[in-house]
DNA sequence: TTGACATATTCCCATATAGGTATATATATT
DNA sequence: AATATATATACCTATATGGGAATATGTCAA
């Protein structure tokens, strides 16, 4: 098998920087595509491509406006990514005791150095 | 071009739903090979090549105690994930107050909508 | 040394890319 | 209708993938 579709979940599709870039640059105010060609300096079929990608897991919503297409950030669909991330704040954030910790885990490897 | 490689960072690394899991089940203790084999119900060689991706993005560390190889994951290069969907958690209105919101980020930014 | 155990690597393969270029579709303007 | 503008899609190609199977490497035990 190969590796998963970028349009199979948030995490895939975000691990292309450019898509990054593009959902940063939409996260304040919705922009037509040609903004982010612009802004980004991409090209177009390209911003195009990755929009498309980013669309089909709802991490950006559209709109029309004339022949413009209005993109934006849809920032809930972030949410899943930061809440994975998050379940591994306390080993960085306030360290836990280790005992606390080895009890937890219930590991059966002798814990010694 | 293709897409860029799982080990070109953490985010294309924790791309793939097995290597998440694997980051999840070392979280708490560090686990010989063997057990994330029998834990996940993974074949042997996948769960050796996914910790060989996650140990070259340093997601993983490594020590060994006799024929065992002890992996942890590495929460710290967890964090540039955490960083980046936290620029997001302004849109979608948690439950964490705005002042210890700032504090943390440590923005000097005004917190306006 | 030989054998058992634990882990890593190699090889094969079907597949989905991302970029570039060209073209198609849709809308507005005149 | 014809044309310009804005965006999307189709096509091509090199490449890295993840799974499976087989094998290699490394370490302990007898």
């Amino acid at each position: 098998m190969a590796r998963a579709a970028t349009t199979s979940d948030a995490f895939n599709a975000v691990a292309e920087p450019r898509r990054r870039e593009i959902l940063n640059y939409l996260a304040l105010a919705e922009r037509p595509v040609g903004d982010i060609v612009a802004g980004l300096g991409l090209e177009q079929p390209s911003v195009s491509k990755h929009l498309r990608v980013l669309r089909d897991v709802g991490l950006v919503r559209v709109r029309r406006n004339g022949r413009h297409m209005l993109y934006r950030t849809n920032a809930e669909a972030i949410r899943p990514l930061h809440d994975w991330t998050k379940t591994f704040e306390r080993f960085w954030g306030h360290q836990l005791s280790r005992i606390k910790e080895r009890a937890e885990a219930g590991s059966k490897e002798p814990d010694k150095e």
